[in-house]
DNA sequence: CACAATGTATCCTGAAACTATATATTGTGT
DNA sequence: ACACAATATATAGTTTCAGGATACATTGTG
């Protein structure tokens, strides 16, 4: 039924990848940098972590390939750029969603 | 040096677990009823994930065997009886707070 | 022109979820 | 008394995935 529940739980990488794409198209390496950036470098993930991940999602349909459109001489030609799918971003919502709810429950149980 | 964040993140089943043991000491059963009662079945984890999922827990310092304390006539023998140790419940407020600000960077990015 | 930084990609190992299965005990209905 | 469902714990086998190592190519900088 592809709904989105479906993908729950995402994995940390997975669900940090969802959350960098949400500004726009991204390379590779800039998805990488914006959640080490984002974080002070606690979140750490190697290479090899990202781009299996992002095959697994381009193939599940949470990614999609973008044509990066930046002037070809401006641009580093290896980049391969990525954006969210309609998918991807429901996807998304619905992790955040349950993440809330656990962390409403564990704030009841004094836990935070 | 045993730093509550080295355990993080949490995978799901390992997260409901310790939430489920918040309440005081229980036995594997009570603990999956509770997880899928919680959620009305949404989640739903096999005892094979719930075994083996205490046995790493009981190794890795986060839960300990509780003594069934109740009047043995009145309860079942085969139960086996945990709680949170102190390590647990702090790793389970560290995730919490990681969740927390998965959460609100997620409501930055208009997901929720 | 050397060297660091950028950028993508794959292999391999280990950890862990999940399914299925086994086995035993307790409670309930007839 | 007996069958059967529910309770309760446990392990084996499969698969998925993170994470580290490694490779290799290109771009920018001193």
């Amino acid at each position: 039924m592809n709904d989105s529940t479906d993908f729950l739980p995402l994995t940390a990488p997975v669900f940090h990848i969802l959350l960098a794409l949400a500004e726009g198209e991204m390379h590779g390496y800039a998805i990488l940098q914006e959640i080490e950036g984002r974080s002070d470098g606690t979140v750490k993930l190697g290479t090899g972590t990202l781009y299996t991940a992002i095959k697994r999602m381009l193939a599940s349909g949470l990614l999609e390939r973008a044509e990066s459109r930046v002037d070809p001489g401006m641009d580093d030609e290896r980049r391969r750029y990525y954006r969210l799918t309609p998918l991807g971003a429901r996807v998304a919502a619905a992790e955040a969603a349950r993440m809330n709810a656990l962390v409403g429950l564990a704030r009841e149980k004094r836990f935070l």
